[in-house]
DNA sequence: ACTCCAAACCGAAACGTTTTAACGCAACCT
DNA sequence: AGGTTGCGTTAAAACGTTTCGGTTTGGAGT
């Protein structure tokens, strides 16, 4: 049944030793050129394949990393991952995946998960801004690269977006097209980029001479369509002209509900989203949103970590923010 | 640095033998309750966390499952990914991702990743009907169940959606709607799922009285928006009265290419998807969609693995078909 | 008081790999 | 010829856990 073939039978069938047939796998360039292709040869002919937990416990570090994540049903999370595991995938390396669901047990059950594979190391968006459970992988040898996080520390990587340059960016391009009245649909107040958003859209009405006080701001419980809908009827009763949502699922159950409720976009409103996910092109009104660099946030992230595992001298530290980019669509022409 | 605590350091720090200590973590029935409580004690004080590798290594199985779908940015597969995560989480195994994107040379390598890893089962979608590979991997013990794709023998788990259920669900209910002329937008044929809602179109034509091979069909290269805005194009020349779109993704670029050029949905052309993705509902003509049970297609289908991997004596092999549901939206009321 | 038994625990071997020091050997230099 | 060098290879130890036969212990049964 579980007739696995290990190394010492590659080596006796090779007529040399297991530590031999160990080197031709992990530093062929020490082995003649003779016995390496007898070796491979012989590896092809029994179809043995590495036992990746014995390499692990001997020489003390894996091949695997983490990746946990927020939600892995939005799309947001969906590109970065395929960024993660694509390049992952390039090294040889595999992704235990990890689905917080915002929620602080899941995230650290996960994280123990991690933990026990003695994962080379984690990329994670972590759900809150306590630390102490990175520090505690940390200090067990496991590196951590944060994804959509800034930093907290110089000591280690962090790759981002620049939320409030976003923020900014969607309020000053609805106020440039005429807003009087601004309403900004956040997220949950805990999310660290909800509130980044809203201090850009705040910069913006200072830089354009207006009072950031007067900002309305409508907080839903979910970042999903449903809430934007919702979120719709809210508005119906006092109407701006102009509306920014924190991502671009509530934007579209706003727009939903507007167009439904016979408000027309982006005539009576604009209406601008953020992450510009595959549907913002598609919708009906396309959607004007601020466009992120999903999946090179996630290979990034994962360079990074790779760099710090596999040079762990000369590795820098680097806290890379990348810039955001505002896409103009219909619904805020 | 990487001060890592052993079985035997908690065994000594308690007065126990490591054999003990490995029982209270794998047989606590096996332990008198004062040393058990006395064991788990030290363990918390000195942060233990069992070594998998090492466990995997001396036990012969891991607490891992591969996970390999064909598109991880498909919000269909998302949400099995989600289904699957969370029960593996739930009964503390690890879930490795691989995303074959179609590919089969990337699905070849994520095979080989999950076999160097020796999970103790894999859940695949097959991006192709080729068992050779599946084959292998159970020949190495490795339990495999098939996701979205009907079993080829009796001898395996399979979880699977009838697809042609569906597309005759689909095309019915467009029939039913007095369609005269009815169009399937298709993804590439090499897909069991679009050959076989095509199947289910062709049945619902004849059992309506009609000529199943007055079907116009266009099939498409890919399945995302981009391929259903084109399939638009094509089809404003010589407008159908009905069209059934192999996948959401599709249904929606199409529905905007339409809308884009003045064609009125549901009065000049009724519509319907497939996958019933959260989109459809928010989209702004709501989209008619056949609904899969995604989150549980995941979820049962880990059960099974599961089942398979601890009672491999009693395990009977299953082959689970649900059957899809068809949700009215305003495409095509 | 004695045997006997089960329950509780121990000790050591084993899992498959990596790694290190040691070794053989041929080629090169004095 | 003796000495040195360096390459290619080997043998054996080690990684941290699980498992299993064996040993101790406490108590029930006679």
């Amino acid at each position: 049944m579980a007739e696995t073939v290990s190394i010492k039978e590659v080596a006796a069938r090779a007529g040399v030793s297991p530590g031999t047939v160990s080197n031709v796998l992990n530093r062929p360039e020490k082995v003649a050129g003779s016995t390496r292709s007898r070796v491979e040869q012989v590896i092809r002919e029994l179809g043995f394949v590495r036992h990746g937990s014995a390499s692990t416990l001997r020489a003390g570090h894996s091949r695997t990393i983490g990746l946990s994540v927020i939600d892995i049903g939005n799309p947001f999370f969906t590109d970065v991952a395929a960024g993660v595991e694509d390049l992952a995938s390039e090294r040889g390396y595999a992704v235990i995946l990890g689905n917080s669901s915002g929620s602080r047990s899941k995230e650290e059950r996960n994280l123990l998960v991690f933990a026990e594979q003695r994962v080379r190391g984690v990329l994670i968006t972590p759900s809150d801004d306590d630390s102490r459970r990175l520090e505690r992988l940390r200090s067990r040898g496991i590196n951590v690269v944060l994804v959509d996080h800034p930093a907290e520390r110089p000591d280690q990587c962090a790759v981002s977006v620049n939320d409030v340059v976003g923020g900014s960016m969607a309020a000053t391009h609805l106020l440039e097209g005429g807003a009087e009245r601004l309403v900004y649909v956040a997220g949950p107040a805990a999310m660290r980029q909800c509130r980044e958003r809203r201090e850009g859209v705040e910069r913006a009405l200072a830089a354009a001479g207006r009072d950031p006080a007067e900002l309305r701001v409508v907080e839903m419980p979910a970042m999903n369509a449903k809430a934007g809908q919702q979120a719709a009827e809210q508005l119906l009763g006092d109407l701006p002209d102009a509306v920014f949502c924190a991502n671009d699922l509530l934007a579209l159950g706003l727009l939903r509900g507007l167009l439904q409720a016979g408000v027309r976009v982006p005539e009576q409103v604009s209406l601008i989203g953020y992450d510009d996910i595959d549907f913002a092109a598609a919708s009906t009104v396309s959607l004007s949103s601020i466009r992120q660099p999903t999946y090179q946030l996630g290979r990034v992230a994962t360079e990074l970590l790779m760099d710090e595992c596999d040079n762990p001298d000369t590795h820098a530290h680097q806290q890379i923010m990348f810039q955001p980019e505002l896409v103009v669509r219909e619904s805020s022409r």
